[in-house]
DNA sequence: GGCTTCCCATAAATGTGGTTGATAGGTTGC
DNA sequence: GCAACCTATCAACCACATTTATGGGAAGCC
């Protein structure tokens, strides 16, 4: 059995070009690494190093030896790394904020996962609107923010961290059941721009706004509340009309509402956003369960038919 | 750095899920694999087994080491089969320069043998007149160099290098058909101090000026070229005469050239250099065919009398 | 050519690490 | 609850790797 030990004092050989130089950079004496060369030719039955003017050159078994050591000892390090990987999903801990409707239509799922895969995990969770969790990120207090942006709302581009795109999250338009919109094909304009609006957080307000000053009117927003339960019942009593993301949609569906078999009317992207570069193993798990969840969800769900995954796999973008 | 031997037990404790079973099964005591596995553990930080019932476990990383520590093990013993392939000979590389008569006189028949002896040994071969294949013997850039030197030449004393003796080749006299020397027994020295002379490289034309001075005369050389065809017509057509070592001769004999049955003007030794020291099996394949070579010819060789191979058997001389 | 410098090979002494044998603790199955 | 079986730990022994010391050679530089 070769000894991997020795293969290693051989590669440096080969790239020194110098038993003694070879010595000098693993911190051994000249006889040291001699005599594992010698060993190692004893051991394979044929010469592996020659002299030549001051050190040694490889002869072509040596060659051939050092080549495979180079793989083997690479391998040997994924082993290794990937063992500390595993190795760190035992004691690992991981800090989540997240806004409020991913933290109930999301994480419970994800979290689950990941329980299952690495029980030893902490995981502590916290709600945060998008803005707030971006800070925790920033000042070292979360390790994952999991956010949503509008397609009106610039990325802002931060080279400190990645964004992991999870999803698109449909907006579905809600009326009261029984309203005319609630069968119609497609609305009418003058329709929607009759209506009175319901309307969620800040960003989900001023997202409405947009979309319909794009579409060529302006919404008459006489409620908001950021608790999409109430915002459902003041649809289902008649009161208002109002856009709700598929997610939301998905926790909790009051009677007396209607979902208008139509187009969705836009989307938010939902994303993970960590620190860049490497990523402890709890952190790279859990994004793991999470994209995971968003999958096997869109995968396994046909209600939301806008409902779209990104069309690439999640990739990490710059944020 | 992982221990590949401590790999193997892990494995084997994998495969028989029990460290006693294991330890039977490599010849070793229960403590001395418990011991392994534990350093193993305490080198990549985390539990590789767990207790399960009688007998143990593998944890996920143990798994993962496991898994590489079989491919890397399988990858080992590809490169001691490939060494013991370049051992046996069932592989290797050889590079040859030579001189130009011998790349022609002798390194066919030699690199035949090799080849029938060991088919999968690869030959490079890169004709060179003696300084410049031992330059590149002296680079590195050649295994062996066959070279060919005359008595009057002082061997150059390189104490790296080794000089394997193969043949020594002696001068023949050519003269036009005809021409009255080519019935001489013995040739007078004024006839041939008479004569225009015909020579080929160099170092040939030193040695015939060298051996003509000793002889008591200086010829007169008018003719020049390295080429053993064209010397001899330059022969056959009444030209000249020429002295031509046998082994050209034996390449080609020109029509209308007679070689006098005279006692051989001189010789020139056939060696082949290499380096000092430990020799690529491949390598020493190649001298031995090398050797075998010309003393198969000389013995069935009647034709040069003179052709006498060295006394001894051929043997390593410092240079 | 003689000198210095650098490199490899070998031999003996030393220290670390592996192996062993004995023993204790824990789990399974009857 | 007992017996069988397995793992963990400890101390002693032994082997091997490494070091220190030394000699021989080759390369480069006056």
């Amino acid at each position: 059995m070769l000894d991997l030990h020795r293969g290693r004092i051989l590669r440096e050989v080969a790239r020194l070009g110098s038993m003694t130089a070879a010595a000098r950079s693993l911190a051994y004496t000249q006889p040291a690494v001699s005599h594992h060369i010698a060993r190692l030719e004893a051991e394979v039955g044929t010469p592996l190093v020659v002299r030549h003017g001051r050190g040694v050159r490889l002869t072509e078994a040596g060659r051939v030896l050092v080549e495979h050591v180079e793989d083997v000892l690479a391998r040997m390090d994924d082993a290794q790394e990937q063992i500390a990987a595993i190795a760190g999903l035992r004691s690992g801990r991981v800090r989540v904020a997240v806004f409020p409707t991913a933290a109930g239509g999301l994480l419970p799922d994800a979290l689950a996962r990941l329980r299952e895969r690495a029980p030893g995990v902490a995981v502590t969770l916290v709600d945060a609107e998008p803005p707030e969790a971006l800070a925790l990120l920033r000042a070292g207090d979360t390790d994952i923010a999991v956010v949503f942006r509008y397609a009106h709302m610039p990325p802002d581009t931060d080279a400190r961290f990645r964004e992991v795109v999870l999803a698109e999250d449909p907006l579905r338009l809600l009326v009261p059941a029984g309203h005319p919109l609630a069968s119609a094909e497609r609305p009418r304009l003058e329709d929607l721009a009759a209506e009175t609006w319901a309307s969620g957080c800040a960003r989900c307000r001023d997202h409405l706004r947009w979309a319909c000053e794009r579409a060529g009117f302006a919404p008459d927003i006489a409620f908001a509340t950021e608790d999409h339960v109430a915002i459902q019942r003041l649809v289902a009593r008649g009161l208002a009309v109002t856009t709700l993301p598929a997610l939301a949609l998905g926790l909790h569906t009051e009677p007396g509402v209607a979902v208008p078999d139509v187009p969705a009317v836009g989307s938010r992207r939902i994303s993970a956003v960590v620190p860049a570069g490497p990523r402890p193993p709890a952190v790279a798990a859990l994004l793991d369960e999470l994209t995971a969840t968003v999958h096997d969800a869109t995968a396994a769900d046909t209600t939301p038919p806008g409902a779209a995954t990104p069309d690439t796999a999640p990739r990490d973008t710059a944020v």
